[in-house]
DNA sequence: GTGGTCTAGACCACA
DNA sequence: GTGGTCTAGACCACA
């Protein structure tokens, strides 16, 4: 069971959405399993079901679930979906390279002091 | 001189304080060199002095600038400025390793499609 | 025999009345022919039987089928059932001939690039 | 000045996410130009500001429009747009094709009753 | 029960 | 003022 964290800059629909990303990414949630009804989910959460819905309706749009009427949420059947995340972070990984490189930091001096830890 | 992109997510203010990091970092404005004026700053870019004074104001509170009661706004010395950067630079560079690594993306798969350039 | 797809943003009630249109309209069932009970078609598809009864009604009201109360439902007559599920689709086909137009498209524009295939 | 259907079986939102879309591609609307804002459209179409900041988040979402807080919502520049709506409408072409195929219509017969009005 | 839409109203960040 | 998020609560279609 995962929580919200208020601490959490990110919009709450936003942190529910991401956290059902990953389940999914990682195989956690598998094709075609349910997700919490909205309402129950909004239950566990302690939040409101509209916020539930929001976050849902994000997920559905960007392609990780599905919604059936008067059924449920369900994984959707996405073996892309992998490939898109890994694009996405490569497009942030380049990104930072970019910025690195404007004021003269290598990819190599950025990689060395590997762990910058959060 | 950079204008600001309206199809740009971030605040209006975050542009305007990303365009002077890069440029303090770069060296292109020098220690204890003046930044134009808030309101002169605001008609330039065409938009609300107080934005513009948000920006500023975000900058000295991350030390890349320092400011002077009626005279203006003027670049900090910080011989540590890089190394701030560049730390935060390995931070977000570990979070991005940290999402590839929860499904199963090692370093190596991420850094090898090169350039998934922006 | 077909199955529901879950994934169709469709309900479920009308994909299973559409499926009996085109096998009525296809001629695969003929007038008088029955069509499975309520119950029975619900256990076949894994399906709630009001689901089935919503489906049968609707089939009833648009003229497809007929129901003996304590016999079932049948296949009616209607030579005229071909007509208007052409005249259907030719207004479908109307409406996207309109919005074709309304942004510049021509008729033969659209038909040009022939297999828009799905 | 449009007003809302409310016989149009089509949600709130959705009605008005189609008639920017329309503006849009008609190019009524050209980029850059800013949309109503959210709490005025409201006022003038006699519903929730809520319901209208749904239809305006969908019409960023399809890449219509882009928004910038504080300021308000523009239509973003996007070349590409009328082929993507030329794409949607060729494939709900396929579809009404394909149907009538299946029940021996073919595209001809259905093109000669030409104006199925609706 | 389950999702989806909508309203009324509050609160926050940003310009 | 302008967009964005969230809550509480209602109502509808569908299964």
């Amino acid at each position: 069971m995962n929580f919200l964290d208020f601490q959490d800059p990110r919009p709450i629909y936003e942190q529910i959405a991401d956290m059902y990303k990953k389940l999914i990414l990682q195989g956690v949630l598998k094709t075609d399993e349910p997700l919490p009804s909205v309402r129950k989910l909004a239950m566990e959460l302690s939040t409101n079901p509209n916020t539930v819905q929001k976050a849902y309706t994000a997920l559905e749009h960007e392609g990780f679930i599905y919604s059936v009427k008067g059924r449920g949420n369900f994984v959707k059947e996405d073996p892309a979906l992998r490939e898109k995340k890994k694009a996405e972070l490569q497009s942030r990984l380049a990104e930072i390279f970019k910025e690195a490189d404007e004021i003269g930091i290598s990819r190599s001096e950025l990689l060395d002091g590997k762990d910058g830890k959060k």
